[in-house]
DNA sequence: CTTAGCACTCTGCCCGCAGGAGTGCTAGTA
DNA sequence: TACTAGCACTCCTGCGGGCAGAGTGCTAAG
């Protein structure tokens, strides 16, 4: 990371450090006496001053008014994410709490997501979210369709734990001994994953007797969900009080707005889709680099986790441009390790 | 209930009310003129303000300052509440947003619960909220023991289309034979309810073989957590953005406050079953009546859906004591209303 | 019982001003 | 050449005073 940022020299990136810290802390536009005194560079802020206006010129940082301090750009905090140390970060409570969080078991991975979403939201004091598995590469585990009277449930169950439900018109043709028959064959199907056993799923429909034709439909359609749009319906949001704190900059309306684009939640897995298809391991995404983050001054620092070698889901915080990015990309960083291992053997 | 509130004399009344309505309306304190001309009572402000002073002694209202307005106290609002006619209030367009977002039907009562909150918090511009039915007069359509390797779903799905799913350590003693033998005897509970379901398998589990025993209670514990606490892990919420509107007078530490509770779903629920526990029909919880919402400055106006004749869950919106109970109130029970309907036609 | 009239109170806002923070520049120094 | 001290300048912020406005509460009269 750090070799692929322009070159600045050793003391404008320093400098820029400094400003960046000194304002995640503080909050305040951070001027050049500020700077002399506590980054410790052995020179004076005149000198400072120099440097601060040629990272202005480079679009690093920016000037509320004449005479007030500098604040960073979203390159400026762009900057200072990709110049930090790939490891570490971790304050000493974070861990304890991160290993007392996971000391009791739980085998179910839903839960353990919920769980795992407010953990990130307590460390970051952010908002925590992530996006569960879906169902692509999942072996399919139990099929059924159960007659409830006027209507049909279709459920799919994962082997990942991933369970699925649809509610469909009862097919006029059906009658008790159809169910019988269609469980039965839909029992053939166990053990292929969930892009298999819906191709096969059309086929059979197509083949078997008319009262069942649209039973089989109806799960291949469940099983076609449980692959892509359906997620939506599962994204885990947690800890949202904490971007509503005095603590956080945002106007009444912008905040407003991002809570209703975590409502809106098509809007954020496609964020975190797009985040985690472009980088593979831990991923920032600061202000304006996204449409939707860009006019809600909001970061968003992801990980993705993994059932051995394959991706399986997102997890993440979102806060504020003006976010410690260290403690936020060191506790994501940790949660997602976490989930990996677990998912591993959860698995197996 | 108009019957029950004190008497106040007729003026007195409508003088609270006007108070209430224009309060609600502008977000000001509301002074003795502006009642004087709009209220079209026929009387000058001086008598107006003879009025409010009495009005104000009695609780009913309050004053920022001397010289400001009057602005309702939560009695002031409950006595609104009280007093107002027990139908209609439903202006056209509401009318006509919720029967076109009926007009599709959606079988699964989760989805239409989903669907049912965010049309509340659309219609309201408030935040709305629900309880799903809990599993106590529910039959058993389907229990089943899934075999995942090295652990074991539990599966139940109840007559009303719920599905409650459990992920539990795999018996030592398990073998594929014990999950073939423990599914058939499972089937034999179907159409039992969720309580005669877990006591015959308590039974189950202490007259089968030992391998089945751990099984048998896995499946009695999912039953039980389906009747009770597990509901929170499904109340719906939605249009939380509504909150954070600048219309909401909120302080940022309040709203944040409000935030944290709305997350806590034990907390909400109990404030729920509070509510309809006392009130069988619409109910109105303002401010200080219940210590949950009290110092959040907030009110909750809810109802019950039904099927048939058994309360089935609750459904309401959460908005600021200065709230337009009028339109809420409508709202609510035209939704409510609906999903009775609705519910009661999906069971039959 | 109602109302007109009026003194009184308190807020919100505008204004101007002083203080302060921070910059940018220039000239001098290692 | 690179740094620094010094200083003029800019612009925000906070504060006090004063003024207009809203609204009350009281009194006295109808």
């Amino acid at each position: 990371m750090a070799e692929q940022q322009p070159q600045l020299g050793a003391r404008k990136g320093a400098v820029l450090r400094a400003v960046v810290e000194e304002y995640v802390r503080s909050g305040e536009p951070v001027g050049s006496e500020t700077i002399a005194e506590h980054a410790g560079l052995g020179v004076s802020s005149a000198t400072i001053r120099n440097e601060l206006a040629a990272l202005e010129e480079l679009g690093y940082l920016k000037h509320p008014h004449t005479s007030a301090g500098r604040i960073p750009t979203d390159s400026g905090y762009r900057f200072y994410v990709d110049s930090l140390p790939a490891g570490g970060g971790l304050r000493d409570t974070q861990r304890r709490a991160i290993a007392s969080h996971y000391a009791e078991a739980i085998l179910d991975l839903e839960e353990v997501l919920k769980g795992s979403v407010q953990l990130l939201s307590r460390l970051t004091q952010y908002a925590g979210l992530a996006v569960p598995p879906n169902a692509s590469d999942e072996p399919v585990v139990r099929l059924e369709v159960i007659d409830m009277g006027p209507s049909v449930m279709v459920l799919a169950v994962g082997h990942h734990g991933r369970v699925d439900k649809r509610v469909v018109d009862r097919p006029d043709a059906a009658v008790p001994a159809t169910f019988t028959r269609a469980e039965a064959r839909l029992a053939g199907l166990r053990g292929l994953t969930y892009p298999e056993a819906q191709a096969r799923l059309l086929q059979l429909a197509a083949e078997g007797p008319s009262d069942e034709h649209e039973l089989m439909l109806h799960v291949a359609e469940t099983l076609r969900t449980a692959q892509q749009g359906d997620r939506a319906a599962h994204m885990v949001v947690g800890g949202v009080a904490n971007l509503a704190d005095e603590a956080q900059a945002w106007r009444r309306e912008t905040l407003r707005r991002l809570f209703e684009t975590l409502e809106r939640e098509q809007d954020m897995l496609r964020v975190l889709s797009d985040i985690t298809a472009t980088r593979s391991a831990l991923s920032v995404t600061i202000g304006g680099e996204h449409p939707t983050t860009g006019d809600l001054d909001a970061s968003i620092v992801a990980a993705p986790f993994k059932s051995g070698d394959t991706t399986i889901g997102t997890i993440g915080v979102v806060g504020p441009t003006r976010m410690d990015y260290v403690s936020a990309m060191a506790s994501v960083r940790a949660v997602a390790k976490r989930l990996t291992e677990l998912a591993t053997e959860l698995d197996q």
